[in-house]
DNA sequence: CTGAATGCAAAGCCTTTGCATACGG
DNA sequence: CCGTATGCAAAGGCTTTGCATTCAG
């Protein structure tokens, strides 16, 4: 693997971020440092560096891919009012998957891609 | 609302399938009846018909969006081999949320959306 | 040195849209 | 009749890719 300036710049720029931008937003991040940088080296290094497992892909279906510096596994919860997106710490502990269910047994599960809505801590509170 | 035959055959053919198509399909599907349809309209369709609520626009983030004439509020499971996309019964039988924990009980749920991948059944016997 | 990574620009894929025409109610 | 829906084709947004050049190891 080989360590270029641009790969590591794009990556210290998504690892800053918290909010899940797409390429655009990182191309812009990383103009600031490496004026001269390509859009075509932006996608080709969040996808290298996604497929070594070191950042994550995500899609939340608005015709354009995030990226998530945080590559530990965590899910979202978007607040209806506030339109707030927040990390799920545990899901397993949220919703635990039944090991023993006969379709589970019946399927290889690799992962989910798991979205709750509803209202925030803050916005239930006032309710 | 104004039903032509486009808007019908679409429907229709949406509602025969279970198998959740990308708007090629559909289009493809449909042709066989109205050879002269254009993909615009079938898009076009899809989008009306989706806003409507008669059926549902599903994304899998995969570049392609998915459509469902199965309108009843229900979770999907992909086979990363195959590609398929198949219904999951009953998702509080196999993933149920733990109501008397702490972080559910600071939020108030509406409700999820919720994609499990891995292999099917038919692609995970011959593993 | 040498192959992998870059910049640039063109092309690809899916989807949307403008416009004149057709057609449902 | 009238206004919405259609067919056609062009354009749009995001992403990928071909190619000559540069650069990290």
């Amino acid at each position: 693997m080989r360590i270029t300036n641009q790969r590591k710049i794009i990556l210290e720029e998504l690892i800053k971020c918290s909010h899940h931008p797409g390429a655009d937003e990182i191309y812009n991040l990383v103009r600031k440092s490496i004026p001269r940088i390509s859009l075509g080296t932006v996608y080709r290094n969040l996808e290298f560096l996604a497929a070594s497992g070191m950042i994550k892909k995500l899609d939340f279906g608005n015709g354009q891919k995030r990226f998530d510096g945080n590559i530990e596994p965590h899910d979202h919860f978007r607040c209806v009012n506030c339109n707030t997106i927040e990390d799920i710490p545990f899901t397993m502990d949220i919703m635990p998957l039944d090991e023993n269910h006969m379709w589970v047994k019946k399927r290889i599960i690799y992962g989910m891609r798991l979205e709750i809505y509803g209202l925030c801590a803050a916005c239930s509170a006032g309710k």
